[in-house]
DNA sequence: TTGACATATCGTAACATTCCGACATATTGG
DNA sequence: CCAATATGTCGGAATGTTACGATATGTCAA
């Protein structure tokens, strides 16, 4: 029979799923994960998306690169970012089902 | 072929969405959706769970119902909470899986 | 080197969240 | 009615988050 990790979590694991939970939570680093799902962009790329000034965008991937959701890779002055975190398709296509066709 | 919902969703449902994570986002509030995965539980139950003042467990249950996230039931003195949107258990898959087992 | 571009960082004001004690309401048993 | 129990609500202090202008860093082309 399969793990189905049914116990609860403990307390920590939680503190660590709600802190991702957090930065997740926010429509505009929802969009810019969406993208990223089908490929790498760059900051600039991503927050004219979201309609911000770059420098915000900058900071919304900052936070997502910090707590592993993302990663960077510098290709001259451009900065594409891309998924590090292979759960976050999965997770994506959760809220999708829930928000997706309101 | 079926609807894969693959494009962007539009800001106002990525708000919701933000909106609905962000109350899901505290290591307390998980541990009681956990709970409420497997059955209904009263505030105090809940919030003994979590070691914290049933008032506060209240609160946090509170949050989770104004988003639609759980539903109540009085009977009696106790109040009953048990889960309302069906996707929270999917969702709740996709982070026992992320962070259920590091 | 200069100038333009892309990204990142800093300081901070406005705003939101969390936690807690105190208090309020609602229900039951006697 | 009163007292005990269970839950809910209110105010405020501490803390965290967001957005934004200003500024800094890094890169390329000429």
């Amino acid at each position: 029979m399969a793990d189905k990790t049914a116990q609860l979590m403990d307390l920590e694991s939680l503190e660590m799923a709600a802190e991702c939970l957090k930065t997740i939570a926010h429509p505009h680093r929802l969009r810019m994960i969406q993208m990223l799902l089908s490929g790498e962009y760059t900051v600039g790329e991503l927050a004219e998306a979201c309609e911000i000034p770059s420098h915000m965008g900058s900071e919304h991937l900052r936070l997502m690169k910090r707590c592993g959701l993302l990663q960077a890779e510098r290709d001259g002055r451009k900065t594409y970012y891309s998924v590090a975190e292979p759960h976050l398709c999965q997770l994506m296509n959760c809220i999708e089902g829930r928000f997706g066709g309101d």
